[in-house]
DNA sequence: AAATATACTGAATGGTGTTCAGTAAATAAT
DNA sequence: ATTATTTACTGAACACCATTCAGTATATTT
């Protein structure tokens, strides 16, 4: 009996210690990523960096894919989470300013995070509804608050799939231009947070009646 | 004097073959990276494709970048051609909503090229201008085109480049997170076109006074 | 005919993701 | 207590990659 609890006792601790490992080797990979970028960061050397094999990492992930995806999944729930925290004002439409300005920070001020969750390319063979999963989280806290602004008929538009969307591709496309040094025509270096805030915030008070 | 004339005529020959070695192999890469796409493409693949062995296209070429860039510059005069051909409206604004359409449906019908012209990492090191120069043309036609809608009181806007970036944000934002399969909560992989197409008019129509 | 210049090769270098036979330690079964 | 089995891990091997460069063969100049 005593010798069975041990046993059950050991097995969960073993059950734990690979977990750790897991989040070992997650973490290492979540900070490389983010320093050095996805491409850039081979198994090796995350493997180097943990003092294992490359071997190990194929133990607790499939493939470099799979480490993209848990990462991914990470990232989402930052930037829900600044979402909530940094959007949450009772006035819809002010909360739409606010996750509108939310988002562009966030894509610069984490450009490796942004770049390995929205434009950099990764089979989504695997887990097809990965970003249905994660990002949706995300895109549904802008429907939501859209849709409370519609509700209100604060906005010159009525459809929220159209306005979701947009509101999205215009962020994302500020964003991604300027990490992949398109808009070095328009502003300098420096500028461009401004710059980016400002046209986002345009963008959405066109759309307030 | 013959023998001079002769030497200068072989010479240019000579020049003339050199150049017709470089197209071929910035052809031959071309055609793989809308194929298979820059990443898949190696030097190996090209070199074979054209029977020549890897060494000889560093001849030619500096690095794969300086192909990729190359591969870039004829992707942006294709995309200017695309304006002059599909958004000559003599009215500004029915010409700045062809504009927006004829860039959605080239990003839709030309997926790797937009892929290599907007979205793929490449070193700006060696040539920080390229994009300035090639896709300047394009984006000065977008200008152009809102500077007239501008000048004629046509807009509710009147900040020309922010008008200028909010345009191309929202359409590289609509074709880039599409290339990136972020929009299957929203569409159907059929209806993206057509989505896609509504959203951009949507967009500028709300620009119209 | 000898010297030089040109065009090209393909093996080598140092990297990548991924696999897998082998090892060593811990646990289970006898 | 001894044997068998499971578990965790290794690191060399495989098939790629971009890039370099000594060597070769052909063509041109001297």
């Amino acid at each position: 009996m005593r010798g069975a609890q041990q046993r059950m006792g050991i097995s969960e601790r073993k059950k734990r210690e690979k977990i750790d490992k897991k989040e070992l080797i997650r973490s290492a990979a979540m900070k490389m990523f983010l320093e050095d970028g996805y491409a850039k960061t081979s198994i090796r050397n995350i493997a180097d960096a943990i003092e294992y094999s490359p071997g190990t990492i194929y133990l607790y992930y499939k493939d470099k894919d799979e480490l993209l995806y848990e990462v991914q999944r990470d990232a989402y729930l930052k930037m829900l989470e600044d979402f909530k925290t940094k959007a949450k004002h009772k006035d819809p439409v002010k909360r739409l300013l606010q996750i509108g300005k939310t988002y562009v920070t966030f894509g610069l001020k984490n450009p490796e995070l942004y770049d390995l969750m929205f434009i950099i390319r990764a089979p989504m063979n695997v887990d097809e509804n990965l970003h249905k999963d994660n990002g949706g989280e995300c895109f549904e806290y802008l429907l939501d608050c859209l849709e409370s602004c519609i509700d209100k008929d604060l906005l010159k538009v009525t459809d929220l799939q159209q306005a979701a969307l947009q509101c999205w591709a215009m962020a994302h496309g500020l964003v991604s231009l300027h990490l992949r040094c398109r808009l070095k025509m328009i502003a300098e270096e420096k500028e461009i947070p401004k710059v980016l805030a400002a046209a986002m915030e345009g963008y959405i008070k066109q759309l307030i009646k």
